[in-house]
DNA sequence: AGATATTACTTGCAAATTGCAATTAATTTG
DNA sequence: CAAATTAATTGCAATTTGCAAGTAATATCT
């Protein structure tokens, strides 16, 4: 048996530099925390800050004061749910569909730049594995319960 | 060709999670951050302050004051170089090192739950993979230049 | 229907983390 | 031996974090 902490350590630090690297769009400077955030909004269908505090397994009184940073940046938009009026509805402002693609775009890049040094088997093989990786992740108890 | 920055965003944020978990021994509670720093410098051969910041790519000013943090809670000791009085030598008290293997115990236990979703097959597979991605990003320019 | 409980979100701390700029002390370079 | 470089530390000041407590709206229960 390999050591896979040994692994993993290495893996989740390059992840954290990789995640720092990428949220910085024009005069637009956003925390990775933020970017994370940007993502699942853009992901959802008007989902309340609830869920997507849920999605991102933070804190939702941290979560609020973000959502105000996000607003303030005019990167967020908070609509008062007609349905019921304790909830906002969060979306992204025509900037912040802006900044989140464009992260997007450029993570891809930087991904791609990585995955340039393999061959298309070893490509398939890390896809496919990472997918695995996912679901076992999913369905373990001992982490990541609130993520989908 | 899939869309990668998904299946990323998703295990970043699950090692996020499996991180924060992981960092909690007996009456000692350390950050990840912290239990990063001990597992570095459990791994290196009398480390420098700048040896093991630069590792783990992070700030020296920052680190220097999670050093002085650690010392307090004796988790880890600064020794003068005889070499080069500028320079400290770091390394694991014996409580340090009970911590350091704690939490890399729990940590491969973590992972071997996870892995326990998965045939044998399909380990291989996965560990394999995790071993080409290392190496892909720590051939890439993009990101991850200062990690071994 | 009306009191009670629950839910969604916000604020008040107080602690911890971060990084830039500037400082000290030791070593190296010219 | 003076000047430049290096290792590590401190002074801010901004940001992030989470618990406890609060407000307002909705759901539940007799």
């Amino acid at each position: 048996m390999e050591n896979k902490r040994e692994l993993f350590q290495v893996l989740t630090r390059r992840f954290g530099l990789l995640n720092k690297n990428c949220c910085s769009v024009g005069t637009v400077d956003i925390s990775p925390v933020q970017s994370h955030i940007l993502y699942e909004i853009d992901k959802q269908i008007a989902p309340s800050m609830q869920q997507i505090a849920e999605a991102i397994a933070m804190d939702i009184t941290t979560f609020s004061r973000q959502i105000q940073t996000l607003v303030k940046m005019e990167l967020v938009k908070k609509t008062p749910s007609s349905a019921d009026k304790r909830v906002y509805l969060l979306s992204l402002t025509l900037q912040g569909k802006f900044v989140a693609t464009t992260i997007d775009e450029s993570m891809n890049a930087y991904l791609e730049e990585v995955f340039s040094h393999m061959n298309e088997f070893e490509k398939e093989t890390v896809i496919r594995s990472i997918k695995l990786l996912n679901q076992a992740m999913s369905k373990s108890s001992v982490c990541c319960t609130p993520l989908l």
